[in-house]
This record gives C-alpha cells, sequence and structure tokens, in this order.
DNA sequence: TTGTATGCGTTATCAC
DNA sequence: GTGATAACGCATACAA
C-alpha cells in the first residue's frame, strides 16, 4: 500500500487539491455537498495527511519533547518519575499530541536540546527529571519555546510540584500532636537535589517556628535516591548515638525502603520503637510489610497541570502562567505509623 | 531565531544549496577545502537539517513507534514493562533512532496504529506490552512494516521474550532437589496472558515429565496482575485445605507480593513453612522484607535484542529474524526461600 | 568538482 | 465556491 496524497483524493473526486486541504483543515469556504463527498471519501479510504509534508509546511508538528535525565540510570524505572510522565501523556494524547523523547543524536547528527526541537518543531517540552548542571537544560530555558517541568525549578521554565513545605509540616504536625513524640529526626535525600533541600529547609524551619531545637544526631543526608544509601544513613544514624529519634521523616520512599530494612536488620520495631513517614507515595509503599506512610504527591494532578499548561502556552502565547505552582500534599497513614 | 537553511549556508559560503546537503549526508564528490569549509560554518552556527524536509524528501524518519498498551491503566507504573522500554530505548538511542508512543489521535485525526506510521513515516514498531484482542495490533501485524516486540505473539511479529519453560523448570528443580520437597504448588497469573499460560502449563509438564501428580488444591489463578489478585489468591489457597505445599511458585512478582501479604497476615511464616519463588525481578522484588526468590528476566538483553533486530530489519530488509527468540533467564534465591 | 532543476505532500494566496 | 500556483527545506539526478 502506498500513500494517498490530495493529489489522488482530487482526482478520484474531480476537485483540486487546494479543495481537499481546505475540508480537512476546516478552512476556507467549501461547499456543504463537496464537503460531504470530500470527507466521506477520507472516512472511507482512512486517508490521513502526510505528517512531515504539513510540519514543513506549517511549522507545527502537535509534538512535545520530552526530556527525561537518567538519574544513576534509573530511569524509567524510578516509579515516582514514571508516574508523572505516565500521567502527563496520557492528557496530551487526549488532546491530539504526541510525545517524543529527546535525544541528542538523530541519524549521525549531533545536536542541543533545542537544536532537536527546532529540528523536529516540537511545539513545546516537558521536563520529567532534569539536572541542574544539564547545559542542554540551561540553554533550553533561555529560549521562547514553552517548557514546563515538574522537577526543576529555572527561570524560563514553568514548573508544577508538590507543597514541599506543607507535607513536612502536616507530618510534623502529626508526629508532634497525634503521637506526641518527642524526638523526630530527618534522613534527608542528597541536599544537591531541590526538592530535597526544600523538604530539608522545611523541617528546620519548623522546629525554628515551634521554638524546638534540633538535634543533630537525629539528622542524616542519605548520599543518594535509593535503597542502599537510605540503608546506611540509617545505619549511621543508628551508630550517632543510643537514643534513636521516636519518630524519623525520610526524604523519600525509595530511601524509606532502606530504612525500613535497616531498621529490621537491627532489630528495631517499627513502628512500635520507630515511626517511619516517608515522602512521594510511590506505589510500591503499601505494599510492603509493614506498609509505609508517607506524604503522597499526586502525580496525577501534577502531571496533567504540566501538560495542561504546556498546552495552553502553545495554543495561547499570550497566556500567562505562573512561574511555579504548587500543588497540595496529603499524609497517607499505613502501618509505619501508629494509630492514635 | 529564525532556522537556517541549506539556502542560507550557500549563499553565505558562496556555494551551491546540493553542495551542502552533500556535505552534511556525507554523499557526492566534494574538494575536501570546500567540505572543510562548510563543515566548520555548520559546526560554528549550529546549524541542523530540518528533519520534516528530510523526512518528506527521502521518504525516512529515523524513529520507532512505540505501542504501550495500558493493561489496567499501570501503563508505565507497570515495573517489568518499563524496564523493558527502558533498556530499548537506550539502545535505540545509541544508534540514532527516535522513540514516539503511537496515538490514535494528532491534532483533530483519528487513525489506527498503521496510518499512524505511514504518516509519521516510522521506520519501525516496537510493542512493548499488547493486547491480543487490539485489532490496531493485528492489523499492524499483517503489514509489511517490520514490528518487533517483548510481549505478544503473533505473525508478522518478531518476538524476544524469556524462556518460560527453562524458567518453571529451574524453580521446580530447586524446590524438588535441593530443597528435597514435597508439596509444591503454584499461583499462576490469568492464563487469558500468554506469558502465564505457558509458566502453568510448564508446570504441568514439568510434573508430567517426572510421573508426579499436581494437587489440585495447590494451584490457583489469580485473577488479575497485582497485590490484590495475588492476596485473593493465596486466601482461597489456604481455604481450599488445611496441608498448604511447602513451596510456591507465583506467576510475577507483582502477584508474589500480594501472597507474601496474605501469608503474613495469616501469620504463615516465609521461608519456615513455606517458601515463595516469583517470576521477573522486578526492582521492588529486592526489596521487601523478606527479599523475594524469583526467576530473573534480564530486561537488558530482552529490550536490547528487540532493538537490535529492529533495527537490523530497518537497514537491512533482506535480514531475517526468527520469528521467536527465548532468551534463558535464572533463579535468584533471596529469603523467600531457605538456604540449602 | 560544482551548480541547476525538480519533486516530495502540504498549505496558503490568489485569481477565477 | 473552486482551482491554479507558489512556497516550505531538502535530496538527487543531471548538466556544466
Amino acid at each position: 500500500m502506498t500513500k494517498k496524497t490530495i493529489y489522488d483524493i482530487a482526482k478520484d473526486l474531480n476537485l483540486a487539491p487546494s479543495t481537499i486541504s481546505k475540508v480537512i483543515n476546516h478552512k476556507g469556504n467549501v461547499s456543504d455537498a463537496t464537503r460531504k463527498r470530500v470527507l466521506d471519501y477520507v472516512k472511507e479510504t482512512g486517508y490521513v495527511p502526510t505528517s512531515s509534508a504539513r510540519m514543513l509546511k506549517s511549522g507545527r508538528s502537535y509534538s512535545i519533547g520530552v526530556v527525561f535525565t537518567e538519574e544513576l540510570n534509573i530511569g524509567l524505572e524510578h516509579a515516582f518519575f514514571s508516574s508523572l510522565l505516565q500521567h502527563f501523556k496520557t492528557y496530551a494524547e487526549r488532546q491530539g499530541y504526541e510525545l517524543s523523547f529527546i535525544v541528542s543524536q538523530l541519524g549521525n547528527h549531533k545536536m542541543s536540546y533545542y537544536e532537536w526541537c527546532l529540528n523536529k518543531k516540537v511545539d513545546g517540552v516537558y521536563i520529567v527529571v532534569g539536572a541542574y548542571d544539564d547545559k542542554g537544560i540551561l540553554d533550553l530555558a533561555k529560549r521562547d519555546i514553552p517548557v514546563v517541568s515538574n522537577d526543576i525549578l529555572l527561570d524560563g521554565i514553568k514548573t508544577f510540584i508538590s507543597n514541599n513545605e506543607q507535607g513536612i509540616n502536616i507530618a510534623l504536625d502529626f508526629f508532634f500532636n497525634e503521637a506526641k513524640l518527642k524526638r523526630v529526626g530527618m534522613i534527608s535525600g542528597p541536599l544537591s537535589s531541590r526538592a530535597f533541600k526544600m523538604r530539608h529547609d522545611a523541617f528546620y524551619k519548623y522546629f525554628d517556628i515551634k521554638g524546638l531545637t534540633v538535634n543533630p544526631n537525629h539528622i542524616v543526608e542519605s548520599k543518594s535516591f535509593g535503597f542502599t544509601s537510605g540503608y546506611q544513613a540509617m545505619e549511621q544514624m543508628i551508630k550517632n548515638q543510643k537514643e534513636l529519634p521516636e519518630g524519623i521523616i525520610v526524604g523519600s520512599d525509595d530511601i524509606a525502603i532502606g530504612v525500613l530494612r535497616c531498621l529490621y536488620d537491627n532489630n528495631i520495631k517499627v513502628p512500635e520503637e520507630v515511626q517511619l513517614i516517608g515522602f512521594d507515595d510511590i506505589h510500591s509503599a503499601r505494599l510492603l510489610t509493614p506498609s509505609l506512610s508517607t506524604i503522597r504527591q499526586d502525580t496525577v494532578k501534577l502531571g496533567e497541570a504540566a501538560a495542561a499548561s504546556l498546552i495552553k502556552m502553545i495554543e495561547d502565547p499570550t497566556f500567562e502562567v505562573p512561574q511555579l505552582v504548587e500543588l497540595p500534599v496529603n499524609l497517607i497513614l499505613r502501618e509505619t505509623t501508629k494509630k492514635y
């Protein structure tokens, strides 16, 4: 099967190519009769315009470039970001947009993110995960192409993230007001990551406002994003002193899973001796034993908000999107915290 | 910034557009001097050919369409398939190919998978997960476009999957020969899925060959793919009789996690009373407590083999790929089995 | 070795 | 309301 063109259609229908084009694009004046003839023919034969020709002519592509920086090679296996991408994708596709991963090599041409965008004529860019030292992203942010992100905070990029401070606050409120704990600590993620930094700072701010003092032995920074570094961070906290915190907030669920295992291996009962609250609510959080209490980020809303705004920006360049949108989170109480 | 064309370059350099094109595509005869002039200019200005024009002219796109059927809406959050996609993607990108999710609507045009492929002029198709009742996939398989899959078995699609029978065999060998168990059962996934059916059949075949008899009370089919259905399947097996199997093979890790929890809730010790072997080795299998023994599928090799073959098929249409390639699996012993 | 001309399938601007 | 016709940016056969 070789592809039909509007020329073929025009010939078959005894019309001019331009008329076909008008019908397909709902433009110009065409009589109802011919319109129907064309539409019927199109439906019957399943004709679809060739996008490359259309792109070439119109400069639009109905496609969105996706930047998914592969931190530590976890890439799409990283549950939280996969989920974000999943929901962004679903929303965008419903609006008729297609997603393409941005790559830095096409055929045998090397190129920057921005060049790639120019080249593929993508309408906008979605950064799921990005590194702050990624030159390509810095460059992209300065250009006039619409860019949204669920991760990175940068001038020129519209960011949709969770309200990290609120999350930490409700978790601490739980520990102090509900659970009436005295000793509360934190195992944060690597502070080079903005989100972890925000959670870490929110923790200190809360203590500050409430007039509490942070016990430095109860604060450990996990060196990386995963299980192993979480395990090590907890080991370190155990070594730090004899008196552990009664409650620990962990920077992310991924890290919390390592923390949980370390506690188990050291025969420290959760939640009886130590209560744990993670962050994210990744899929496996509820599957663990004990299942993980955590601060849930709404990946559906996060992904959809990013998608909706990007599409608006694309379709109406005058549309103003705030630089930063913070969505509320909520506390999910499971088995790593006690019932009150 | 408006995009430069080979025309602009030609003008700036006092050359003909075609000369520029030749240099860029490493074709035809160009003097070293002019080649260098052009190359330098290109490097300096960061010129990149417009892909739509190039596609329109050459009919190639250096891109691969991805079908990722969203079973039960888990989509990219499904750890096993995400992992497959991840590795396929990495390999394909290294070869200069780009991945695009196949959608059924572009702008305001509805279309079939195949029409989409024609439209986007993708060079080939990769089906990560597909449903057998998906008309679009059935249609695609009949066309002359190269299609590979890591899931679905269909004429016209080259499939790369794990050797399910081998997996079941080594697991059963472990239970019978190493662990010397007498009672071994299975909680299979939904048999409507080909892979689960293969694992289920391999189980029976093994018993048959060894002259063993299957205790029907020790076989349960999980109704779905996830935690909850695994939990329910195990509950049912417990209700079935007083004497549980000493060893259970579970159709997938996802299901096994539910099984594990059910055992925990019923105060049945793993691995002391019941030993468990899952299938897949998803990322979280090793993070559980107890960590899950499982039959590991090599998602790296699986994804890469599919990518490598697809690209070969694209670049050399005469290249013959076997209809089905089965890759070896291996048994990962963790904490849901005893040490021997 | 280099330049010219043509066409890929559309869309858009005009005449008719 | 409809139909020529010229771009869009590139690749390629062919002429110079």
